[in-house]
RNA sequence: GGAGGGGUUCCCGAGUGGCCAAAGGGAUCAGACUGUAAAUCUGACGGUUCAUCCUUCGGAGGUUCGAAUCCUCCCCCCUCCA
């Protein structure tokens, strides 16, 4: 295989949609590094792994030799992005841009080598252009055409607001790739439509169109609808080592092979293999496993990785203990109290009911020791270990 | 401004005077099983002094022995017309 196909083959991995492909291949085939764009929204400062698809695609091209600038879209958050929502989005401050850029920096140098990624911030072009260039800039595109957009497209229909300022959002993204001179802009699905005018107004600069790489958008845990922190279906990169082993661990066996593809750094052919082992009969939680070790690692490094996996076995395959239980102490009044106040208490469950059902289901455990009467009391100065299902535990001491 | 439809427990959604703490689904949690916090099956899912009593069905009043259900006013959302 010649060098270009080998970085196709990279490049095409997981993506949704390249255009056009035929350029891409003509890009490669000019052996010089390209210029890579991917443009964020200074908004969302708390990545998960659904952010990641595409952070990963751009080390990908990091890796092979590519230039990556990362675009952090300050003026355009002050103008606030349209994009697959229904309302208009509420403009941010400066100063709040300002701090998000740089909380979104410390978290994708987990990925991205720092060295080798400029990062950039559309204000250093777009703050210097004049009411006369802004209007001519939007003499380039009709209105016609910004309708095609679908969330545009609904909303005019649907007798929703669109505002002026919101047709301007895609021309500025796409003025950004004639700012940077992009070779290929990378986004979400979502963003095909501004990509793509980002081509329209190079041609127009006189540039060549960049080629534009969109990638799907990740499934959350329940392999259904997206990951977003708001439907809590999410794994996020700042997530405990132990959290966030347990968490992929519970996607389904055919959720894993999605989060191969677009999380794993393996090659292909090794995912196929293992694929292959499992047709074959092999167990899919030891490969589930690889895919956990490798994930925490990205963010905890190796070392945290293997003890979380080691936890997690003897926790949940052999249903010991966790090394850490946390302490706690809980402040009775007279003497004693009911081991179903004393959960509710220490936080281990919502409310006394809860702890009642609980105990009727079987799910708690007073050192170990399954509870069956909830009215049991313990006495002040006592210590024990409280355990609600396999997740909830804490050591507990009750004070006078 | 006019006509109509609607606001129910985390979400969707049934319920039109007592059998309603309120069907069903989703989410969640637990148990069993297991090859994993997969899958599957079962159960729980307002609070409490737990076989009791209390608080919930947009808000405030009212009718009634009794209301999520009927009446009055108010707030909010949607559809059609102007």
């Amino acid at each position: 295989m010649s060098a270009t196909n080998e970085a196709l083959e990279l490049i095409r991995r997981g993506a949704e949609e390249i255009l056009a492909d035929g350029d891409l291949e003509a890009l490669l085939n000019e052996r010089r590094p390209l210029r890579i764009k991917a443009g964020f929204d200074p908004t969302a400062p708390d990545l998960h792994l659904g952010h990641t698809v595409l952070i990963n695609k751009l080390r990908q091209f990091q890796e092979l030799g590519h230039e990556i600038m990362f675009l952090i879209g300050d003026f355009t958050g002050m103008i606030g992005d349209p994009s697959g929502k229904n309302m208009t989005r509420k403009p941010l401050t400066r100063e709040q841009v300002i701090e998000n850029a740089q909380s979104y920096q410390a978290q994708v140098f987990k990925i991205l080598d720092p060295e080798k990624t400029k990062v950039m911030f559309n204000s250093e072009w777009m703050g210097k252009m004049s009411a006369a260039d802004l209007i001519q800039l939007a003499a380039r595109h009709t209105v016609a055409r910004m309708l095609e957009r679908d969330d545009f497209n609904k909303r005019y229909n649907g007798g929703q607001p669109i505002a002026i300022h919101e047709f301007l959002y895609p021309l500025v993204q796409g003025y950004d790739s004639v700012a940077m001179k992009a070779d290929v802009e990378l986004g979400g699905t979502d963003q095909k439509f501004n990509l793509l005018v980002g081509r329209e107004l190079q041609k127009y600069y006189g540039q060549k169109p960049q080629v534009v790489l969109t990638m799907p958008i990740l499934e959350g845990l329940d392999g259904v609808q997206k990951m977003s922190k708001s439907l809590n279906n999410y794994i996020g990169i700042n997530e405990p080592p132990n959290e966030m082993f347990g968490k992929i661990m519970s996607i389904s066996d055919e959720l894993m092979w999605r989060y191969f593809e677009l999380l794993s750094f393996e090659p292909i052919a090794k995912i196929k293999a293992y694929k292959q082992a499992v047709k074959d009969g092999g167990n899919p939680r030891d490969i589930k496993y690889g895919l956990a070790k490798e994930l925490v690692g990205r963010f905890h490094g190796e070392n945290d990785a293997d003890l979380a996996m080691k936890e997690f076995i003897a926790r949940f395959r052999k249903g010991a203990l966790p090394d850490e239980i946390p302490e706690m102490t809980v402040l009775v009044d007279d003497g004693g109290l009911a081991i179903a106040n004393i959960l509710k208490e220490a936080g281990l469950t919502k409310s006394t009911s809860d702890s009642i059902r609980m105990i009727k289901q079987g799910a708690v455990k007073l050192d170990g020791e399954r509870v069956e009467d909830g009215k049991r009391e313990m006495l002040v100065g006592s210590e024990h270990i409280y355990q609600v299902g396999k997740r909830r535990i804490a050591r507990v001491t009750l004070v006078g």
